[in-house]
DNA sequence: CAGGATCCTTTCCGATACTG
DNA sequence: CAGTATCGGAAAGGATCCTG
């Protein structure tokens, strides 16, 4: 789901580790905290709080919290998450695949240079 | 030279704190060393050092060392290095600028809504 | 002049445990 | 379930001093 946004070797970010990876995630629905989990590889709740907070400070992600128990929250983009995210899709993360053979070729070419 | 990328709100980033403006500063012609820490508020040797082997092994930047005493050391733009900085000035910091309103605007919200 | 070496602070992020 | 609280390690970034 990821391939072209491997955190890897991408020189171009958006928002902090897992900005990206979430709007990804949340661009074909709205999903709950826990479901969010599953697919960052369980990073830890803390860390996703974190970042969800700040992405709905930032006006990316509205948060709706379904009265009851267990309780039953779930995240969804902004029309701005949605802008947000085809732009880290179609654009950003484009370019970060369409130069990653010369930034690879570059680093193995230089990783020799400093080696010998 | 940097309004349309001050990295206090820019949500989208490229490589560490400096790379994008080593871009900018190598866009119009090759740097010395010393120069190059001027525009970049004085940042220290290590940084900037550590900043520039990462971008010559990326292959965007490119180290000509003259000899002599005292030492000479330019860098400039690769043909990639000037490929990214379009990317980077045209693209993400135009970007950036364009939805800088709305992001201050959810931000302040946000903080109104949380403190009261 | 162009850095290398050291030390230190800050920030990011993960692990673990606990709670309404 | 959806978090919060606390701790600890790793990495980024900066200050200061030194050298070919």
């Amino acid at each position: 789901m990821f391939q072209n946004c491997q955190d890897v070797v991408a020189p171009v970010r958006i928002g902090d580790k897992w900005t990206g990876k979430i709007l990804v995630c949340l661009g074909d629905g709205a999903r709950r905290f826990s479901e969010l989990r599953v697919p960052l590889h369980m990073v830890t709740p803390k860390v996703l709080t974190e970042s969800l907070r700040a992405m709905e400070r930032d006006g990316l992600v509205r948060r709706t919290a379904h009265p009851g128990v267990p309780p039953r929250v779930e995240y969804s983009l902004t029309e701005l998450g949605h802008r947000m995210r085809e732009f880290f899709m179609d654009t950003v993360c484009a370019w970060n695949a369409s130069t990653l053979p010369e930034v690879l070729e570059a680093r193995a070419a230089y990783d020799r240079r400093v080696s010998a």
